[in-house]
DNA sequence: CTCCTCATTGTAAGCGCTTACAATCGATGC
DNA sequence: GCATCGATTGTAAGCGCTTACAATGAGGAG
């Protein structure tokens, strides 16, 4: 005998009783819930997992999907760990537990969610760097199960997002750089196909024609995340006849190169060329002049997933609370030395 | 009627036959199984995850638990997912399933542990940053569950671990400095009290022996994973009787702040101070002059931690096969600039 | 003293799946 | 034509837990 049973006999009283006692259902002794606790902590017991769930028809746990890309492993790495972070703590406050569900790229990442979705596996889940058109999201809402995503889409209807606050950074970067006096300003995107891409690029253009710039798709780089593309960048912007004086990046360690191909021309960041990052990423920190960037906090975005998942959870979600939530997340400017006044300004 | 028994009515056999058909039992007519697998796939069923695993008593998922600093968010991070992507591979080809177990540092990280062991999430467990002394090894072991740690510890018998090489690389370094006519050599080492660095530490001293240089510990310096640590470094190096002509840093990101305390005192790194750093990190990439450092994949990591794991697992293992592995891997020279001969040497 | 109530506990029926064992049936051997 | 065998399928007993419902018994009301 194993397992509830066991101890239900060594207590002298029914499974029944020390399931109740366990759970916390006030219809038990309190002098018998206090020997059943103390009798489970000296066996070490805890329910069997999978009998619970079966029982219960809940699984206590939640999914967070993330799509490792073997390519670049250090690419969303530590985005994602300081999400985790965030969201783990404010899950296990509310006894779920969650399950980080890494799967390659390679392999078929729809199949692979399906799989936990149609099995049963979690309560809820989280998605990570949705696409613009996703497939993902019309599984999870036609399947009824809880979810969240870290990234807006245009699939899906009207399903919980949170995502950072692209339009605000490229507003405030756009005016900012136009204060100085710029009025060429190129931009980086990602060339995955994540929809932050897009949103970020049409933040671009919008922020363009707000300040009466003309957009020059000579100006728009794709740049994975690595500094390699530095040379072909700073070249592309200054060798024509009307160079830019500016220019915003997705991914922030682009500008390492960047300074690399601007020391070798002889010409300072900041001085002959105006460089705003997007995230203030750790591997560009130390570059100087210090890169002007928006700052964030990894673990509010994992704690403001969380709780939006927590708020469609039926165990969790007080009724009156609205189930769906979308917000962008702020990000602070952090201003550096590596922009200034256009020199050619006017 | 749900689940299997829907399936059943429709396709007009028992249960027991789907069930069978789907898990591949032999005993099943061709063309029964393929109306089986055909009407699954078109109702998208899939078996309920807790039930299969209540009956059959396996979960087919193996845990890989990572405690998360709050503090240091972006400290173990990228390295961690590399090794993810690694697992992830290798489980998945055996029918795994691989769940990452985020546990806040804050939080009691031994019952969280506990508690995933004894309710039988997990079939194995892969353990990250194993202490010298580390319960969690005891614990496993005395559950009998099949487990591989990433680091070695002196907690428990004869586990199976897979290890970075931290011996090797210790060795090639100080022969490499010593080469260069290096008698006086610095070392950091990691604060945290994970075994590596007492690993680091120890081999610091065997090489150190090895080639008759004593130990001097002034020249031991405890550092995080962050670049702040440069200043007191340098000038405690340097601003003494015997000043060190070379420095092994276990965190890369420290060269940083050497770095840049060196250039405010007019020394160049490799000429002045001989750097030797431990992994490639990314955050560094891009100093001038390249640092010296080691690499290693992360990818072999993860995939030799699933091998390991899925040696032990009853599954999986052929009978034949020895259930304890323990292995370094070994991590390969990189040579940069900033390291050479001894400037007073002799 | 009886009836009723409330607090507590026990009984037992599942939860959805797997699997040992029994049953069926056509084919084979004599 | 009958026993036998193998291939295939069905029956039903769990897996360990939860929970609706029944049962028990002590205490209070009448």
């Amino acid at each position: 005998m194993r397992g509830i049973a066991r101890l239900a006999r060594e207590l002298g009283v029914s499974t029944a009783t020390v399931s109740r006692a366990l759970n916390g259902n006030p219809n038990v002794n309190e002098e018998t819930r206090r020997k059943v606790l103390e009798t489970a902590q000296r066996l070490g017991y805890a329910a069997n997992q999978a009998a619970r769930s079966l029982a219960q028809g809940v699984t206590h746990s939640v999914g967070f999907m993330i799509e490792l890309d073997p390519e670049s492993t250090t690419s969303t790495d530590y985005f994602f760990m300081g999400v985790v972070e965030g969201m783990q703590a404010i899950l296990a406050a509310h006894g779920l537990d969650l399950l980080v569900l890494p799967c390659v790229k390679s392999q078929d990442t729809f199949t692979f969610l399906q799989r936990f979705v149609s099995r049963g596996a979690v309560d809820g889940l989280i998605l990570a760097e949705t696409r613009r058109i996703d497939r993902r999201i019309d599984l999870l809402q036609s399947s009824g199960l809880p979810f969240v995503t870290l990234g807006r889409s245009d699939s899906g209807g009207n399903h919980s997002w949170i995502d950072l606050d692209f339009e605000g950074v490229m507003a405030t970067a756009v005016e900012r750089l136009v204060r100085f006096g710029h009025r060429r300003i190129a931009v980086t995107l990602p060339s995955n196909d994540a929809n932050y891409g897009a949103i970020f690029a049409q933040a671009y253009r919008d922020n363009l024609a707000r300040h009466g710039l003309e957009l020059d798709e000579g100006l728009v780089f794709s740049t994975r995340r690595q500094e390699d593309d530095g040379d072909s960048i700073v070249d592309g912007l200054l060798d024509r006849p009307d160079p830019a004086t500016a220019i915003i990046l997705f991914y922030e360690v682009t500008a390492i190169g960047i300074y690399r191909r601007l020391a070798e021309r002889g010409l300072k960041p900041g001085r002959d060329l105006s460089i705003i990052g997007f995230r203030g990423e750790e591997s560009v920190r130390f570059l100087m002049p210090q890169v002007t960037c928006f700052q964030m906090s990894l673990h509010d975005l994992g704690t403001a997933a969380a709780c939006a998942l927590l708020a469609q959870m039926p165990s969790t979600a007080p009724a009156f609370s609205s189930k769906v939530v979308q917000s962008r997340v702020p990000l602070s400017l952090m201003p550096g030395e590596s922009d200034g006044p256009a020199l050619q300004s006017g």
